[in-house]
RNA sequence: GCGGGAGUAGCUCAGUUGGUAGAGCGUCAGCCUUCCAAGCUGAAUGUCGCCGGUUCGAACCCGGUCUCCCGCUCCA
């Protein structure tokens, strides 16, 4: 009971955690609700002012780490829209458009195709316990093969499972629901939970949205807008390659958008209908994936931890049911407001993709090994962020409430320096004995090298607070002593300590902390 | 989509049995100013999510609708 106590103080003050996390991001110029003057966009945001800069440099970060910092990595930046061939070669035709079916009685929602499909599990357990029981019975003389091909009971669910498969097949490849409602209800399938056949219609979820390309209506053809980047990088495979003079093991990154129709888009912008993906397919020699794919899961966790957001806060997720395409995969989850999630995949995803498009073109997707001296599809491990998921795991990261010596608290997002939105804010003292003058200079200075800002507006203590709340790693303060001397002070975000610069040590003072070069180092 | 909760100023929220809206913080202008939100003066901001109904009268009651949060489901 004291159990259930502490787990529901725990959810509770997720909870209110999250919700703060929400309330600043838009308070502060992060993150809005799209088109909020007509009520909003179920699932759907808009990055402001603030926000925007914080993804810009997340999205940079990645780049550098993963183009830049590699000589054999490349980047592209594909079309979001594609031949609509791409999406039924990757499987996404088939795979995203699921059949759905209520049970009015429990409330739950299956899929209807592995309601049919559990059923046909249930007779092939049948017909495993007729195996064992035959077994049993015959000892040594026992001949499986033979038993299962001749038995009567046996080949009776045998042909009862094909028959329901076959049906099942051609019912969804038709598109036809009724049916696949017509044979739940013929085989007298019950919800597991409430035990009742009370069943909705069977409803068809498209998780691809759909448009059209070609401005009059007869002649236009349908287009999906692509559910992920992976696919851009994947037709263009050979062209890279080649004008590129890429050897395997060599890589092609891109970031941007992708959509998905989500049946359950939740969670402010961590399940977004229209979200950025940071990908990188690393093209590999078949036999050596399982090699490269513990190399960039150690990668991968490397570029998050230089970040700073804490090693607690990480953990690896190994996948035990795999997607059809993949021999290995993992996910880097982090702890969010609403506890451990998946922030980034790494996947083994073997030829499956390239052998398709090699299917579905008729056209060779194959790379020449000179030390093999022989063509083949190669292997590809994939990693791929979402960027708005690690927007939130920093930015909800980051905001924290501190309780101050003199008994107050102060609001500061400590974001990493290097991702913050403005690196500095210049303030006068008072603004007035020359103090602006002199603080709108050191601004106009520093702007070539990063976003500032400039507030004379109230007190210096709101003024840092008010820096605190944005994430502004550093404050610099005019005083009447610059006058004298030509020096200002330098305050910290993190730990509000100051010290005294010459306003010619500025920019390498500043830049020091927030240079993406001493950032990436600690990978 | 189903079930539960919610929607009042930029944010957090009051609003008594229906009588046409308030607070704190924030924002803006000015004054003051010894560098960590707390001084002074003044100001702006809401068709109380939207539409309809009941009523002499609706933020409040009823119906519908949209959006958000939680759970279920899904998540390549």
């Amino acid at each position: 009971m004291f159990g259930a106590v502490f787990y529901f103080c725990i959810m509770a003050n997720q909870n209110d955690q999250f919700k703060k996390v929400i309330s600043h991001a838009k308070e502060y110029g992060y993150v809005f609700q799209s088109s909020e003057i007509y009520d909003g966009l179920s699932a759907v945001y808009d990055y402001a002012q603030n926000g925007v800069e914080l993804k810009n440099n997340i999205r940079d970060y990645w780049w550098k780490a993963m183009v830049q910092m590699h000589d054999n990595i490349v980047g592209i930046d594909a079309a979001i829209f594609m031949h609509p061939q791409t999406w039924k070669a990757s499987g996404h035709v088939d795979a995203f458009n699921d059949p759905l079916i209520d049970n009015k009685d429990s409330k739950k929602r299956y899929r209807a195709d592995v309601l049919v499909e559990d059923y046909v599990g249930k007779l092939d357990a049948k017909i495993e316990k007729e195996v064992k029981k035959a077994a049993k019975r015959f000892g040594d003389a026992f001949d499986k093969e033979e038993f299962v091909s001749t038995n009567p009971r046996v080949l009776g669910y045998k042909e009862k499972g094909e028959t329901i498969l076959k049906r099942l097949g051609k019912s969804l490849e038709n598109e036809d629901l009724a049916d696949v409602k017509a044979l739940i209800e013929e085989l007298e399938i019950a919800c597991p939970v409430s035990g009742s056949r009370n069943w909705t219609d069977v409803k068809q979820f498209n998780l691809m949205f759909g448009t059209k390309l070609g401005a009059s209506a007869d002649s236009a053809m349908d287009l999906y807008l692509r559910p992920e980047t992976a696919q851009g990088i994947f037709v263009n495979f050979l062209n890279v390659q080649k004008t590129g003079r890429m050897k395997i093991p060599f890589g092609i990154a891109q970031t941007g958008k992708a959509f998905r129709n989500e049946i359950v888009a939740r969670q402010f912008i961590f399940r977004m209908r229209e979200f950025e993906q940071m990908e990188m397919q690393y093209f590999i020699k078949p036999g050596t994936q399982k090699k490269w794919y513990e190399f960039w899961k150690e990668a991968r966790l490397k570029w998050h931890l230089s970040l700073g957001l804490g090693e607690d806060n990480y953990r690896f997720h190994d996948h035990e049911k795999l997607a059809h395409y993949a021999d290995a995969a993992s996910d880097i989850e982090f702890r969010f407001p609403f506890g451990f999630k998946e922030l980034e995949g790494i996947h083994s995803r073997t030829d499956f993709d390239l052998s398709q498009h090699e299917k579905h073109t008729g056209k060779k997707l194959q790379y020449f090994d000179p030390e093999e001296n022989k063509s083949y599809v190669p292997y590809v491990v994939e990693t791929s962020i979402g960027l708005d998921r690690m927007f939130l795991a920093i930015f909800s990261n980051a905001l924290q409430e501190e309780e101050l010596d003199n008994d107050t608290t102060r609001v500061v997002l400590k974001l990493p320096s290097v991702l913050a939105p403005f690196k500095a804010a210049v303030l006068p003292l008072v603004k007035k004995d020359g103090l602006p003058e002199i603080a709108h200079k050191i601004v106009e200075d520093l702007k070539w090298e990063f976003n500032v800002m400039y507030d004379e507006k109230d007190a210096v203590g709101r003024r840092y607070r008010r820096q605190d709340a944005i994430g502004t790693p550093f404050c610099i303060t005019v005083d009447h002593d610059t006058l004298d001397n030509e020096t200002v002070t330098l305050r910290e975000r993190d730990t509000m300590k100051q010290q005294r610069v010459n306003i010619s040590d500025l920019m390498a003072s500043i830049k020091n902390e927030v240079d993406m070069k001493s950032w990436l180092k600690r990978m």
